[in-house]
DNA sequence: GCGGTAGTACGACCATGGTAGTCGAAATTC
DNA sequence: GAATTTCGACTACCATGGTCGTACTACCGC
């Protein structure tokens, strides 16, 4: 079974960190990271470790560095956390979030128009399909 | 500020009781959610005490009996959980989730059809407002 | 009056995310 | 070859959510 993946904000960033780049060792995402949060260099190794342990991230050795690489893809975890959110907070009706979002107001007007274009396209093609 | 209304599971079930309820004692609480979750009562009990101390619920005595009452609105709620979700996963950017929801094949063509609906009449009367 | 019951209060414990200090070994520099 | 820097390992701490057990209390039926 896919494990949950969900993860927290900073969990989050370093696998930003780690998509955007493909590898990287402990150093390179706290100097990525450095600028926004200003955390300890240990931090971000020991939460790569933790993360290691829970098969979200693996490394290899490259002499005395770490190389880190992603073992789950973004859109994985997109997925994951967004799925988790739905099912918590609207029980499950995916389409009441978008309900939501659409209400909230916090969408640009172009972005609506790509949207729009996206659901006329999805209704044409997506007739026996499903998506995954 | 408006506090983090970040909640857990439980905490929502809870809240997602009183708001259906309006008033509810733990004993309430508990026997609606006994079915789905079998928890003790002091469980609840103990949850809604915490819950009451961060400003989620408020309760009144009506003899020996607590009845609690959510003191956060459910659209706040949401509000502030998407609104986290949007941050963490998709930095800040709503129709990217919305695009996600899209893609992931998780609607239905009906809803598909309610949603175009509603982009429509966001973009027609959605001139100068903000949907707050 | 007395025990059972219902209901709250309090404290304990576990997991997880986040944060960091310290330690030891290896690499680099003098 | 010794001193310094570099970097991962380990340990510790704190907060929060979740889960209860136990203790206290007030009321009810007999």
């Amino acid at each position: 079974m896919p494990r949950k993946h969900i993860l927290g904000d900073l969990q989050l960033a370093i696998m930003r960190v780690l998509w955007a780049r493909g590898e990287a060792s402990a150093g390179d995402v706290h100097a990525a990271l450095h600028a926004e949060r200003g955390l300890a260099p240990t931090t971000i190794a020991t939460m790569l470790r933790k993360m290691e342990e829970k098969g979200l991230v693996g490394h290899r050795a490259d002499g005395r560095l770490f190389l880190y690489r992603a073992r789950v893809a973004e859109a994985k975890v997109r997925h994951s956390m967004v799925g988790e959110l739905v099912q918590r907070v609207f029980l499950g009706d995916s389409a009441a979030l978008v309900n939501h979002l659409l209400r909230e107001g916090e969408i640009a007007p172009e972005e609506l128009a790509r949207l729009k274009r996206l659901i006329e396209a999805r209704q044409k093609d997506g007739q026996g399909r499903d998506g995954r």
